[in-house]
DNA sequence: GATGAATGAGAGTTCATTCAT
DNA sequence: GATGAATGAACTCTCATTCAT
């Protein structure tokens, strides 16, 4: 690929996250391509359909999320790197607002359902279970639940870091091991 | 508001939930006039707006959970009253799918959070508190962030009743008093 | 249906023709909309489609048309009949210039073999056919594929009265029982 | 010119050629540079426009079947050349199907009444007549109207190789010289 | 000279909303 | 009051054409 299609590619996902976190589903390509600085054609080189641009950058945000899940898998606290992990992905949601209900909608598996995160979280959680810190009881369908659960709140109604502590505090409570 | 108008106005509300669970956002003026087995301007003669139809249909909603919430709030065991009617709330948003989120996206606050629901569900907390069946350090401001969660990803996810039960029983191990 | 429905469809019909008469198949729903002086919206309302428009257009006029070839049927000489028509309709299609390619090349058979036609046309042949006015060796088929050979000519070149009657009446010719 | 550029010039035509058969006037620019192996901004250096490549299209076919009239124009019986020349062009037409709408709606003379084909087809004409084989009171334009005729209705809908021979007879006996 | 990425006007179509019937 | 025909802005997407690579 061409520099400058790499960089515009770059560019037109970048702004496609903006748009999409300010006006949710509704975003327009035309949007999108005003605030890339590009030609609504330009994007449509790159990606073939609203829903293809929607899905690459779902894929891109879960590339850098598993690589984030990796490293934190392989030291530490395997409890603490569950949870750091969860509470990581949760404030990724508020960050980049709005685009987790943006793309569920559009078909796609909110993030932490989506194929290449399960595996890196599933090591987490297996780490934590077999070191006691989580209930062994607690099965990856509920935990992505809860994740997406949280993710969905977190974006859709802005909390606010000390809520965000708080929610998650409980659902942190209610997966360890109880005494 | 003559008979006639009162009657078509519920046929309205009713028909409008059901084309919004069905086509969420994307629900256009036209089938739900259809369904409603009405003319367009009818709608508009109720709601001026797809917005204020949107709205009416959350009040709608809400008034009637607000009910129960105060039928439980009444009698029996103060910690069950909670839990249950926060599963009934989750699996509400299970049957009536997708509608959460357009409304939520249309700018309309979740229902947990709506402001007739705040009061019963607060009599429900503070109630099932001094029982001492849930932490006395949870508010309300985590409890609505948790509710809305749930309800954001059940309906938005389609969690099934073994799923469901799953993850709220996690939510709820959180929420009781600790030993 | 409503009065000024009716009158929007007629207007609609009349546009759409001029303006493909004017652009051919590139004509744009737009120019007709603007032509007819209503909006886009309003052409959708009666034909869901472009093409279906056109077909519309094309169904209008074969029905005219038949009924003028009804008229001919009845009375008079039967070779004549038959020439008359062949030249009132390729006449026809000079007027309303470019339309029988946009049609054709929509997928609608040209005017003269479309359905309703046929059966009209056939009569004519037949009759002719039996007075000894037309050699009784030529068939539906090639009588069909000559007017739409004629028609597409002299709508897509222009052809001027001279030109038609010169050229229609070596193929006229050529039809004629031979000595 | 260089050699690759007088390569691509002739590959280009080809598969304009082609792309024009199979889409018609929609086709695209695009469709003829990926058949033909090229980039778009190669066709652009030879032809500086779509409207320039149609044009070019038809030079190239008038002038390989200018050069087949001659050759019939030098030998043999007068009336049979004009004739197998006029069923030639047509069956070109059939072959070569959706070509001539596209050019002709492009505002091209479809290929019968191109410059360069008048000469070599009058001649044939004038022969014929001087052998008795034709009537003498036919003329060049009703001449080249028959043939454009034909070859629309042929190409536009068709015509298979028995329909041509029997639609072709009427017209020829409508040329010939009446007894 | 060749390439194909970029452009943006313009295509068909939809839909919230208005208003004559 | 009810109706649904009319409106036209806005949408997604295409494609002839230009120009940096």
């Amino acid at each position: 690929m061409r520099a400058d299609a790499q960089r515009n590619r770059a560019r037109v996902l970048e702004a496609a996250e903006e748009v999409l976190a300010r006006d949710g589903l509704a975003a327009s390509m035309r949007a999108v391509a005003e605030l890339a600085g590009v030609g609504v054609g330009t994007i449509y080189r790159q990606f073939p359909t609203k829903e293809a641009l929607y899905q690459a950058i779902v894929a891109d945000r879960t590339r850098r999320l598993a690589e984030r899940a990796a490293e934190l898998a392989e030291g530490g606290d395997p409890g603490r790197a569950l949870f750091t992990f969860f509470a990581m992905i949760v404030e990724h949601a508020t960050t980049k607002k709005v685009f987790v209900d943006a793309l569920s909608a559009a078909g796609v598996d909110p993030k932490a359902g989506s194929p290449d995160l399960r595996g890196p979280i599933e090591t987490l959680l297996v780490r934590a279970q077999r070191a006691g810190a989580v209930r062994p009881d607690v099965g990856m369908p509920e935990l992505l639940a809860l994740l997406s659960a949280a993710c969905l709140a977190a974006q859709q109604q802005g909390w606010d870091p000390g809520l965000r502590d708080r929610a998650l505090a409980v659902v942190f409570d209610g997966l360890r091991t109880q005494p």
